[in-house]
DNA sequence: TTAAATAAATAGTAATACTATCATAAAAAA
DNA sequence: TTTTTTATGATAGTATTACTATTTATTTAA
């Protein structure tokens, strides 16, 4: 993670574990504007100018868990078109995987990969909207969300080297993901899916779209 | 409008005129964020209390000014392609429509629409991404864009009546085309644009995806 | 003309988003 | 072992935010 998103490094003592680990429950319970560092200061013991120590504010939190998550997704994605030549079945792959919720808690760490996966859906994109994305960009703050939607380009490019859009295509394809899941089970009448966890029809609509647009 | 967007109708007042044209301005220029009521009271010579009196808070005049984008951006893509037989030529325009920058402000009213566009993709998608989007909704608070993704889908199914996701793929048009933007300006490498005003290439990335998905 | 309704001005409150100080305990270095 | 550093804890304090309530002034209707 880029140290420039905290004060101390979470990761380096049980404090900072717990901050994170709880955070993404409150955050996840409450929603990101009623979060505050008192709340979860009470929540694990600890004071307000203790979560302080730590990151500079709840906005810099936020990026941290959401960037976490990037990296985390990325990680999984190249672990699972390791070895996979034919970059057809590297793309629906890669479709599959950020488009299907986190149904169990498959971590072992203290971070809870299902509640981060709704998180992400409702607040990740707070993370840059805002009128200081510029300067958190050059800090390289987002890097982890760019290389992971870089990978999806290249995928593109290895299934078509001349389409002419691909990190367009890549960012239209990982916003959707996750905003047509929030859609279904919040805003239905924006998709022609119901609210169901079975299949995977998020994918199914991405996975058309996507070789539709690449193969012509 | 919605009534349920405001305690007393900012259009049937002066005060409330000017409540809407300086928020615009100053949600623009300092973010939703750091914007407060105290701070437009300021701007136009009031109260905050004064502010108060039409607005629950700073949130439901956000959904306020973005909705009021929308029902906007509705009535101009019905005026475009209203006598207009061709579904292709239609949904060009459409595309078009929403995916180009408004240069000038070309309005007589007191809302500058060319602030609004860049409001809306800066803060847009926080007028939904809350704890409360359920209750909102149930409130018909986001009805104008809504409709407005349902005039797009309308005019997918009319060039193809099989294609199976018309309300998926036209909020995907609809976000992606103020994201792109966004990211084009602000997140290049999320893109394959420069963050060129002249032409229109997201408009091309975007048609180019609809037809080849909706054609196949 | 007087009463009722509407709007503006003032004041006040709880919570938020911090910063600063000081004490102590534990870990690391001398 | 003693000293120094570092991490945490406890307490207090401030400016701003997001409101609410009360009072005062103005307009409108009976």
């Amino acid at each position: 993670m880029n140290d420039k998103l905290f004060l101390r490094d979470p990761e380096e003592s049980e404090l900072g574990r717990k901050i994170v680990e709880f955070s993404i429950i409150l955050i996840h319970k409450i929603g990101f504007e009623a979060f505050t560092f008192k709340k979860i200061a009470k929540e694990i013991n600890t004071t307000e100018a203790g979560v302080y120590r730590y990151f500079e504010n709840k906005h810099r939190l936020l990026i941290y868990i959401v960037e976490w998550y990037w990296s985390w997704q990325e990680y999984r994605l190249i672990f699972q078109i390791n070895n996979i030549k034919d970059p057809e079945i590297k793309l629906k792959k890669a479709i599959h995987l950020i488009s299907t919720p986190i149904e169990d808690d498959i971590s072992t760490s203290h971070i809870n990969e299902n509640l981060l996966y709704e998180i992400v859906m409702l607040e990740g994109a707070k993370s840059f909207l805002t009128k200081h994305v510029t300067e958190d960009n050059e800090a390289k703050l987002f890097k982890p969300y760019k290389d992971f939607c870089a990978c999806f380009a290249r995928i593109i490019l290895e299934y078509n080297p001349k389409y002419k859009y691909p990190h367009s295509l890549s960012s239209t394809i990982v916003e959707m993901a996750h905003s047509q899941n929030f859609y279904s089970k919040h805003l239905p009448s924006l998709t022609d899916f119901a609210n169901s966890k079975e299949d995977p029809q998020i994918a199914s609509f991405l996975e058309d779209m996507v070789f539709s647009t690449i193969k012509s």
